[in-house]
DNA sequence: GAGCCGTGGAG
DNA sequence: TCTCCAAGGCT
């Protein structure tokens, strides 16, 4: 096996992104915080979807003790949209234990268990933002270590061989240039599909290139189908406000705003579950959105407040954008007003 | 270990 | 339209 990090970080060097939490190469140590705050967000997410709410979050909440003093139903608002709503609560939970201690741990092992921070993340943050050399291995890195040593056990049974490769490669000089050079030579050069081998600094190093398999490694396991699952969304307004319910803490979209709605089951729905007794009118047509492991279809009811006493806020109709609602409910109520107008 | 947990872009 | 997949973690 040749030598791994020289022609990355020569590539790195040459290719690196600049990236609004990121360091420019050759700066040995980031902004903790800056560090901390993008892992989490970019956790299954992509940097476009994230930069422009880090941008957002670090203007709002410039350091981690400030994080820390936020009102966690303005932070879980300003997170709507992002997904994984578990890593909103997580990330206030984080920022309060740092924020008591003082400081981040500068240490893989010391990261590691604090609230949302695994063993990717923990990595990630002991490399990039303080010099420390670990095997940092998400998706990216798995796929270019798996393809590098051909390594053909399937995932995720093979990410411990995985890791354990990724150490033998990881320079103890520049860990963090490192980490995220392989990670940018995964999203964009030794891509899922058609990798550009070619273009590739590694390619001569490269045991599935080598065999002309380069696109075979990682071996994955097939994904199971997502069923599909029915509800009904109740909009209920009065005097030009809209209620709205908090989901419960834990569980799906759990501590988020949402609209009201009946069970999500395996078979279209009757108006039931309704949050008050109404002259529901149904809105012609469903909303559709797809889950982790779920589809879902919604169908769409509208009735009048009528003075009832109901549990939840009212919100302006008008200011709706601003409530933090999920995408499947902003979907939603954007198509509910778009039919109803 | 395997299921749960969002969303949007690419092809 | 549909499938794949992304800087994973928690239980």
């Amino acid at each position: 096996m040749g030598n791994i990090a020289r022609p990355l970080l020569d590539w790195y060097d040459a290719h690196a992104r600049a990236l609004p939490w990121r360091s420019p190469p050759g700066h040995p140590r980031a902004d903790p915080y800056r560090v901390w705050l993008s892992e989490i967000m970019l956790q299954q997410t992509t940097v476009a979807a994230v930069r422009p709410r880090f941008e957002m979050f670090v203007e709002r909440w410039p350091s981690v003790a400030a994080l820390a003093a936020a009102d966690e139903a303005e932070l879980m608002a300003a997170w709507a949209g992002l997904g994984y709503y578990a890593r909103a609560r997580n990330l206030i939970a984080c920022a309060r234990v740092v924020a008591q201690t003082g400081a981040f741990p500068e240490t893989e092992a010391g990261l590691r268990g604090l609230p949302g921070v695994g063993a990717y993340t923990a990595a990630a943050i002991a490399a990039i933002a303080f010099g420390e050399r670990a095997a940092v291995v998400d998706a990216n890195v798995a796929r270019v270590v798996a393809r590098l040593f051909a390594i053909a056990a399937p995932l995720p049974g093979a990410m411990e061989t995985i890791r354990a490769a990724t150490d033998t490669i990881t320079p103890a000089d520049r860990p963090g240039d490192f980490a995220q050079a392989m990670m940018d030579l995964g999203s964009s050069v030794c891509t899922p599909r058609r990798p550009a081998c070619l273009a590739c600094p590694l390619n001569t190093a490269c045991m599935a290139y080598a065999a002309g398999m380069a696109e075979a490694y990682p071996i994955k396991p097939a994904k199971a189908a997502k069923p599909q699952r029915y509800g009904t969304i109740f909009w209920l307004e009065d005097a030009g406000k809209v209620l709205l319910v908090r989901r419960p803490p834990k569980g799906l979209l759990g501590g988020m705003r949402a609209l009201p709605t009946g069970p999500w089951a395996a078979a279209p729905p009757v108006l039931e579950e309704a949050p008050v007794r109404s002259n529901w009118e149904m809105l012609p047509g469903t909303v559709g959105h797809v889950f982790t492991h779920f589809r879902l279809e919604l169908a769409l009811a509208i009735g009048q407040a009528r003075g009832h006493a109901v549990a939840g806020e009212w919100w302006p109709v008008a200011d709706l954008e601003s409530a933090g609602l999920p995408t499947v409910f902003a979907k939603a109520a954007a198509e509910i007003r778009r039919v109803s107008a």
